[in-house]
DNA sequence: TATGAATGAGACTTCATTCAT
DNA sequence: AATGAATGAAGTCTCATTCAT
């Protein structure tokens, strides 16, 4: 029977790292729960994926849903805070600092293991209602609040045409969410040829180009 | 015991064609998977929703797999063979098309019970693998290849610029599948006003006015 | 492996007997309970006892705790009302009524399944604290009023000599519920020759003679 | 995560005596055995409640059934042995004897911690078999036969009345035990007015008056 | 066909026990 | 000697699935 003779090679049981572990598992937990969605991910895997046993998660965590909000919480409000710090210091014309606010979104978000998150909460809003609200307050309206200042600002200055602030940038946030979301979905199913740095610089040129005034100059 | 003299009361039960009984368990089904996903939607629920008992739904599914499956693929197909036949009639300039394209594709699906689909295969896309290759390739990809016909149209008549369709045509796809999977996750949860159409208009507006000819005329 | 080849003798799975079974259940539960006290009963012990699955447990009763208090309050509510109906019929001389009276509940309750609850209430009054205020609300102190009444009628007709009935009916009770717990749980480790009817001969000879009047007369 | 950095502050540990361990955690262990019962006590509570940490409790027991076992066996026999001497000093008239034993054990076991242990070992009794018959042998059993020496003394001397001692004395003592096991178990919940003492006087009066020779002259 | 009682695999959770520190 | 992080066996509970009626 395979699995009878490993017992002497199992490696230390004790690695005593309690201050180290939280962040382990929440790592791992992200990553199945982004993977499969709440339901559908054993806690029992987290534990393997975090390097130990399912008992051991109880030690941090008092039970599965709330590990699914830790992780939800946890690890995206350090991170959001972090982006906002970053953004509030940009200065310059309005089509230049959209584009470096994008360019930043995707690389803080996108790229890191942040960018399950939104596909987690879409998957799950309806039975973490709670979690859903935090996500929507917490993130998505900070990230159009951020937006919509430098909209109007290039309104202002007569860079951009006059429109509904509040529509355009949705228009201009939803793509980088899909492109998050399409990310961990998806995106590995799909066999036509996507990069997803020209997908946000074509949405940029677009956008930006229509948005310009009539007099104004492209970028 | 509860439920044992009330039989009689109970609302008639008889008065269905047996062969309408997939069609409502399909129904029932789309609805609670969208809504809660796959793990945790119970073949109970979904049973009592379409009217009938859990053990009926085997009479006509397998499994909860099966009808998991049944429930994309029945659902989906005759709808997007349906928008793929009105799209191949439409002729005229490209922004034209474009714009009609969107406002049909939304009043087709957006606006139908099938809004939920993209939201599904999002949230299961890793558990049910060929489900998102089958859904990639006769949906996404379908829709891709209607829009990415239409922006070459545009091209080559001169009315859009010279552009990567391939990813011009993402960017242009992306929230319209965005404001499905939003209307099914997110949107209970927004407290910032939101219109679909006002956002399909931005949309349409930035977008075809960002693809417009140095010298094209805005519509 | 034993038990491999079983598989064709196994009774029917299916009894559909629903209405039969929480009684069932109830008495299983009850035996086990009173054996090894709420937490070291296995639901799936009790299920096996009461010839079902595990699972089938949970169609009657929500979780084992309801379980536990279903089994103490719907089997004694129904005994003790039968007996305080029997003993309200009952007229005669005070001594001869608590012969009466002690032989009567001995037999409805003492010998019948119903004597184990004692030994259950004893043991898990502070882990189910709501169920040990019913218990001796609706069973100990009921059975209290029954004996008060007819000690105090002895006295009030100089059967009986004054004393503090409170306490006394406390002393004729006592016996009584001991020997339930007894049977329960160390009588069968007790070596010494024991005779639940002598013992409770010899209680009601000394308690009622040393109860009598200086002039009473013996009975 | 709770509980890093509040070491110091924790209340002084080193002050005890490494020999005295041991008895601390029996005594933390009796209480809560007695309280909950065998399998409803946590180690790690015994633990805490004794002032230490659960792996401790294992440098002194094997394990959770040898405590068990330790507490029953260790706590009583110094303390029965303790009562026999006592009780072996007594002469006299055998009423007056009779009195003084009941007195005599209720203060040495009724108001001791070890009041507990006749409702733990009801509780426990088929759980653990072996401390069942320990418990009946080195405890019940011995009382038994220092009653009976008595009561036989009273025969013999013609203060008594001829009777089957054998179950005359456990009518003598059932109320004894009764009386601590209810002290332990349902008391708490009992409205009715009631004091140990009065019902021990009580108890004596009846028994003993109950049991005097027809020519015997009350006490 | 339709039902829903019955089943049992499987997931969550607890806690006695171990052992590196 | 003491700790408490770590383990995993075992128990509770859920729910997809079956099948007698």
């Amino acid at each position: 029977m395979p699995g009878s003779t490993n017992k002497s090679i199992k490696k230390r049981r004790w690695k005593r790292r309690k201050d180290a572990r939280p962040g382990e598992i929440l790592d791992a937990a992200l990553m199945l729960f982004v993977e499969r969605g709440f339901a559908a991910t054993k806690l029992d895997d987290v534990a393997r994926k975090a390097g130990l046993s399912k008992g051991s998660v109880y030690l941090y965590f008092e039970n599965k849903e709330t590990l699914f909000r830790a992780v939800v919480r946890e690890m995206v409000l350090p991170e959001i805070k972090r982006v906002e710090q970053q953004v509030d210091r940009y200065r310059g014309p309005a089509q230049e600092l959209v584009r470096k606010l994008v360019y930043q979104w995707w690389s803080m978000v996108g790229e890191s293991r942040l960018s399950g998150v939104p596909k987690l909460l879409v998957s799950e809003a309806s039975n973490f209602p709670e979690l859903a609200r935090f996500f929507v307050d917490q993130v998505i309206r900070r990230v159009r609040r951020v937006f919509v200042r430098v909209l109007q600002q290039g309104i202002d200055r007569g860079e951009f045409r006059e429109c509904d602030v509040n529509h355009a940038v949705r228009v201009l946030i939803a793509p980088l969410v899909f492109a998050a979301i399409w990310q961990h979905s998806l995106y590995p199913f799909d066999k036509d040829p996507y990069d997803v740095r020209v997908f946000l610089d074509t949405h940029l040129d677009t956008f930006l180009n229509g948005l310009l005034n009539e007099s104004g100059q492209k970028i």
